[in-house]
DNA sequence: TTTATTTTGGAATAAACGTTCTAAAACAAT
DNA sequence: ATTGTTTTAGAACGTTTATTCCAAAATAAA
């Protein structure tokens, strides 16, 4: 009997998480919403909740996408250099574009809702997690099989790797010249082990 | 003639940083500043201009202060890890401080207002370069005297360690374990040279 | 075709936003 | 004491905010 709905749920999440991850929470208004994702505002509602629950909705849906990109593009690599490299060479890619990227949506988000809207904490901790789960799992799998780690052995290095990339993501975005962050990325290889 | 002002400018100024710092610029009001800064809304709007400029002023005076705090802790130490660690160490003080901590008031800057409002770019880059620049002295300073360093090697050494320290803080935001935090301080250590 | 439910566009709401204005009080210099 | 400027308190401005509500259009099932 009902009528169905006349646009896909998950598409019209992605445009949410578009907006979310390019503005922020505070800098993007419902009426941005609405106008972007193409739907009614009514129909906004009703589907994902108020402005928190949408956000927390997008958050989620990027931590899940994310996290198969990732897998995705680590999964093929053998050797770990390579893949790690892979993993910050949005640079490599775009020399220019990292200082105009979004950097990571749920990084940005920790930095904007934390520590001031502490029930955000929770779930940027669980996001944050996942992606250390991929990157732990990619270490254990390409450490040289003379020398295997130890599950806290990996999760620090996890940690570390992360951590830098973050700092990278973060600086980059106030950084004008690409080789600045290229003899970065090569000064903290030559200090991983 | 002119009736003096009631108020101190840089202490006044102090306390919009104190806000902005904590709650970012779009999460901040006028009516949350007036409030807290204890002077009337005209005396704000005709001592510091409008919110931008009062919040670009905040920077540059957090900035200012940030950079004397730096230089004093790092002046007296003659060990490079040591001071280092200094550096690092708001976790040593109060292990369960950080994830309550606002961060560097830059960088949160950065990530809520890049690459949305470039006419911060400048004004963030210089911020950054000024932390740089006295890290950079400090690693000058305690190279080992039979291995000097290049003032490039110098360069590239304070910038691999503020982007360690920051994304540090940022992940810090979503960490409720010291350890995790302190482990990964140390495993950084292990591979800088 | 009727019925039931939802989507839709848009009006309506009440509060908060950044900013400007007004008028009275306060004070330094004359 | 008078003058000139500023601070002050708070009203007022027009916009934008998030959210709710309404009536009409749309569509799947009966």
């Amino acid at each position: 009997m009902p009528r169905t709905k006349q646009f896909c749920e998950v598409e019209t999440l992605e445009k949410a998480v578009e907006l979310f991850w390019n503005k922020g929470f505070h800098a993007t208004s419902m009426q941005d919403l609405v106008s972007h994702l193409g739907i009614n505002r009514a129909s906004l509602y009703g589907t994902y909740g108020d402005k928190h629950g949408l956000f927390k909705k997008a958050i989620k849906a990027y931590t899940k996408s994310n996290g198969e990109i990732l897998k995705n593009l680590l999964e093929k690599e053998e050797d770990q250099i390579t893949g790690l490299r892979k993993m910050f060479g949005f640079i490599s890619q775009t020399p220019e574009a990292f200082s105009a990227s979004p950097g990571c949506f749920v990084v940005n988000t920790a930095v904007e809702m934390l520590p001031n809207e502490p029930e955000y904490a929770p779930l940027l901790k669980q996001c944050k997690e996942e992606v250390l789960t991929i990157l732990g799992q990619f270490i254990a799998r390409t450490a040289p099989s003379n020398d295997p780690m130890s599950p806290e052995q990996i999760d620090r290095k996890a940690y570390l790797i992360y951590t830098f990339q973050n700092g990278l993501q973060v600086l980059a975005k106030s950084e004008n010249n690409p080789q600045r962050i290229q003899g970065l990325i090569d000064d903290f290889f030559k200090g991983l082990k």
